[in-house]
RNA sequence: GCAGGGGUGGCAGAGCUUGGCCAAAUGCGACGGGCUUAGGACCCGUUCCUUUAGCGGGUGCGAGAGUUCAAAUCUCUCCCCCUGCACCA
């Protein structure tokens, strides 16, 4: 009690020890291999503790699989491609007193402040800060691997891994919106905006009319190209200016003076003339879908700076329209009304015009606000693109959704169909540099086209043969596959390797790091070989086995020896990998890493294994700095130990589930911890005494523990591993001792067994129990413990929960008891008797009362068989059999006579039924005791 | 909107794949008691309602309906919550 663990005192010593001992630094050998990659941080900062859980996560699994017989790898690298740390390094550089002040909180010098306007300084620096931290945790971890994605040789195996994607066609051009700064000239993400608001961009469906008689056209933006056909007219600003202008070399098309900007970013605009939308009022355009032609009218409400100026209504389908042409007709503009054109019909309503009656059932009308109408417009576009059916010529019952699209491709066809994209955000978003953000699409792009149908053929392929943990992921990796389609590649800045195909690009950093964990099998086999000798020849060698090495080492002048030994190494590891990553991570990093790994690696060595977990709350809320509620790795691991934060951290929640890490939880798992070593500590004082019915029942714990915490380690529920294996244990361990167990051999085999298991998840604290027990070998390196069957006693268990029950039960007799008799003086147990068993057993086989009174026989009271019976029928679907005879059942609670009384203060009696004289004899049923207190 | 996951006792969180032993593990909290100079730790008991000297009965696992001798667990409908939606690590 007096000694409090030094749990940092332990960890230094045994990670000490696992260094010396060189345990982590995998080879290639004859065991299975078994390599365990986890997703690698990118250190822009001090890790904290949520970025440990995959890394712990990946540490339990290697560890279990070493003591399984697997040669296991476990290495460790950085992510240092990307912008993050380029803008970070700039904000640096101009001083930004946000990020400053952050460093400063966790203790940098204003020295190395000043240095972290290089990316690449800053990147290093954290990069060893992280590292620092893991060091550590003592994960085991084979650091000889260690690598960034910034080194020149992985740029190198970058490059080839880009040279098969080209080969294999799977690097497409096209155009593609970004935001874009037009100062700067320069593409604008999350990190380059004021505040970081990353840029919504949204496609809308800018749809030509063409005017009658006129050689150029209005271009509406829509968001809604399936209501076409309903069009009725198009409303344009009068008082507004609009610009005619070329679009992309061919047609003319009208957009206003305040969109002409913005659009020209989008579509090749050459301004022609200008035109007053005054002067349009009296011209028709015609609907490109209908060949109906419509009236251009006046509309007051029509925003000139958004979307083209122009705006084309549907009055059958919004309300907003439907509520401005009406105004018109009051008006007296127009001489007769519009007619709404309906080209949907929503299931389940009955509407003649749809945006009538939903502008009703928002108790709204013509004169209602704009905030009632756009309820109406919300409300209506809601239950249509749910429910609605199309219902004009050439697409009766096609659903809204599957008309859009459609409807997108046949305008298309006659050009009169662009996409046209926009910032959804709700404000303004400004560059860095005050200007307002646009969206430009950049033609040439270059992209990985994840679409290819024959890739994700294969992408699904590998997915069906892959475990997945936990395997409800499996959804949604499987859906991710389907749903990637293009992906930009290529970017303007950043850190990283360029990419091969124009070089004034920087691969982008999630697709730079699709297949590094193949790298790792070779990282340190290449580190002397020059950069410029790593050619894609060696690399395609040595991941696919293309040519031989005699050759390859002629052309590129790296050793036999060394090719030869990469190769061995890829091929030795590579055959039975595991990935562990976040949730997070499976819509993108997770979907390419397996894209990848087919095109690339002979089906052989594609992963085997895919685990995934999710966040690290703390305390309940998640973890951020403006909550002020983050918990770095460091300060966690001196506060708490390693150990300690795996397993709260790993034990809290399923892998799928946040994990919520809170001081409690930590402590409440530490006291248990302390208990395992003094129960270690005593063992010496205890003797060993001949084997009673308690350590039996230790035994069948021990080995249905085993079996449970196995089951539990191979899929991976880490919940059911901790709870099993601290809480459970300990509250075995107590049970044990106040049963009066006392014998120091059984005790030794348990904890023994316990500090086995533990080896997972508490590394460090199993080594020091084992040694504790007088062990002088490394957990890590032990046999996982088999289960041993023949220890396994159900009977044994049943009757120990008997006696608990019973306790209980005579505890709650006796304290009711004693407000009626003041003064007890002893408590008679009466066991039921064998007949009962038999009765009961039989009448659960044949369900009939009758036939089980016959087959008890004579000797059996028939009229208080068939009492007992009868009563026990009213459940005949619920009961279970009794395996434990009249004889057993007494000798289980006649030795623990002495236990029972003690707890209940009152000596106890065991007696037989038929040898009773007690009232309240009868009412004893198998394992369930009758209870008489005197 | 699309996709994925979920809604369980004061809280967190198992269980639901293979329906019955589930009033529902485990941890935390709360209350009562013990230990202690006191606090912490530790130990014992209680913690849906009701009842009985343990037994038992009722209600109950988002809402509603269904299948079944039997449903937190299977089916259907509805409501609500979380996460992701891309060039960003």
């Amino acid at each position: 009690m007096d000694k409090m663990l030094d749990i940092n005192f332990i960890e230094a010593k045994w990670q000490r020890e696992w260094a010396n001992a060189k345990l982590f630094e995998s080879e290639v050998n004859q065991k299975k291999p078994f390599m365990i990659t986890a997703a690698i941080p990118y250190p822009n900062g001090p890790q904290h503790i949520g970025h440990f859980r995959t890394y712990g996560t990946a540490d339990t699994l290697a560890r279990y699989k070493r003591m399984k017989g697997f040669n296991v790898l476990y290495p460790f690298g950085f992510h240092l491609t990307g912008i993050p740390l380029l803008a970070q390094a700039n904000k640096v550089k101009e001083r930004d007193q946000n990020i400053i002040n952050d460093f400063k909180s966790f203790g940098i010098s204003d020295q190395e402040i000043e240095k972290m306007s290089d990316p690449l300084y800053m990147g290093t620096y954290f990069a060893s800060e992280v590292e620092s931290g893991i060091k550590l945790s003592g994960f085991s971890i084979d650091w000889r691997r260690r690598f960034t994605t910034i080194d020149p040789k992985f740029s190198k195996f970058i490059e080839w891994q880009f040279e098969i994607l080209k080969e294999k066609g799977c690097l497409v051009q096209g155009s593609h919106p970004v935001g874009w700064c037009k100062k700067e000239s320069n593409a604008v993400g999350m990190h380059d905006t004021k505040g970081d608001a990353e840029p919504e961009i949204e496609q809308e469906s800018g749809v030509i009319f063409d005017i009658v008689g006129e050689t150029y056209g209005l271009i509406c933006a829509t968001y809604r190209p399936e209501t076409i056909y309903g069009v009725t007219n198009v409303f344009v600003k009068p008082e507004t200016t609009y610009y005619i202008c070329k679009v992309n070399d061919s047609q003319n098309i009208i957009v206003s003076d305040k969109t002409y900007e913005k659009l020209s970013f989008q579509l090749k605009l050459e301004k022609i003339s200008e035109i007053k939308g005054q002067e349009l009022l009296n011209k028709k355009c015609i609907n490109p879908l209908s060949k109906v032609e419509i009236p251009i009218l006046p509309g007051s409400f029509v925003k000139e700076d958004l979307g083209t100026g122009s705006v084309m209504s549907v009055p059958a389908h919004a309300p907003f329209d439907y509520v401005a042409l009406k105004k018109l007709y009051n008006s007296g503009y127009l001489k007769e009304e519009v007619k709404p054109v309906v080209v949907l019909k929503i299931t389940g309503v009955e509407a003649e015009i749809p945006s009538i009656y939903y502008l009703t059932k928002v108790s709204g009308d013509i004169n209602s606000s704009d905030e009632k109408i756009e309820e109406a417009t919300k409300l209506e576009y809601k239950e249509e693109a749910h429910k609605g059916v199309m219902t004009f010529p050439g697409y009766e019952n096609v659903s809204e959704l599957e008309t859009r699209e459609k409807i997108k491709n046949a305008l298309s066809v006659d050009k009169k169909y662009f996409p046209i994209y926009i910032l959804a955000n709700k404000t303004k978003v400004l560059c860095r540099c005050g200007t307002e953000i646009v969206v430009k699409v950049i033609d040439n792009q270059w992209f990985i086209n994840y679409g290819d149908e024959t890739w994700k053929s294969s992408a699904m392929k590998l997915l069906s043969e892959i475990d997945v943990i936990p395997l409800k992921s499996k959804n949604a990796l499987s859906s991710a596959i389907n749903w990637i389609n293009l992906r930009a590649v290529a970017r303007a800045q950043g850190l990283g390797t360029r990419f091969p195909l124009d070089k004034n690009y920087i691969i982008e950093s999630l697709s730079d790091s699709t297949i590094y964990m193949a790298y790792y099998t070779i990282d340190y086999i290449i580190k002397s070989v020059d950069d410029e000798k790593l050619t894609p020849e060696f690399f395609d060698f040595v991941f696919r086995g293309i040519g031989n090495i005699e050759d390859i080492s002629k052309k590129t002048g790296i050793d036999y020896e060394v090719i030869k030994k990469s190769r061995e190494s890829f091929t030795y590891w590579y055959t039975n990998t595991s990935r562990a990553s976040g949730l997070d991570l499976i819509f993108n990093h997770l979907t390419m890493y397996i894209f990848n790994h087919v095109l690339i690696f002979d089906k052989e060595y594609w992963p085997k294994h895919i685990v995934i977990n999710g966040l690290v709350m703390m305390n309940g809320e998640k973890m951020s700095k403006s909550l002020g509620n983050v918990l770095l790795v460091k300060d966690a691991i001196k506060k708490y130990g390693s150990d300690i934060l795996k397993l709260v951290e790993i034990g809290n929640a399923d892998l799928f589930n946040d994990s919520d890490f809170n001081v409690e939880t930590a402590n409440s798992v530490r006291d248990k911890l302390e208990f395992f070593f003094d129960c270690c500590v005593k063992l010496n004082e205890i003797p060993s005494n001949k084997l009673e019915q308690i350590d039996y029942w230790l035994y069948s714990k021990l080995n249905n523990k085993k079996t449970i915490i196995t089951n539990a380690m191979e899929k991976l529920e880490l919940r059911d591993l901790v709870t099993n294996i601290v809480f459970n244990t300990s509250i075995e361990l107590k049970r044990y001792f106040s049963r009066g167990g006392n014998n120091a051999i059984v005790l030794k085999d348990y904890l023994s067994d316990v500090s086995l298991m533990l080896q997972p998840i508490a590394p460090h604290i199993s080594e020091e129990l084992w040694h504790i027990l007088g062990n002088t070998t490394f957990t890590t390196t032990e046999k996982w413990p088999e289960t041993d069957k023949e220890l396994i006693d159900m009977k044994i268990e049943e009757k120990e929960q008997e006696i608990d029950s019973l306790i209980d039960d005579i505890k709650q007799a006796y304290e009711l008891t004693k407000k009626k008799i003041p003064n007890i003086s002893s408590c008679n147990i009466i066991v039921a008797s064998q007949w009962k068993r038999d009765a009961l057993n039989s009448l659960i086989e044949t369900k009939k009362i009758d036939a089980t009174i016959t087959s008890l026989g004579d000797k059996v009271n028939k009229e208080q068989a068939a009492k007992y019976l009868s009563q026990l029928f009213k459940k005949v679907n619920e009961l279970k059999m009794c395996s434990i005879s009249e004889q057993d059942e007494y000798e289980s609670l006649s030795s623990s006579k002495e236990y029972i009384s003690k707890i209940i203060g009152i000596p106890i009696e065991i007696q037989r039924e038929n040898d009773s004289i007690s009232q309240r004899a009868g009412k004893a049923t198998p394992m369930k005791p009758s209870i008489e207190i005197l």
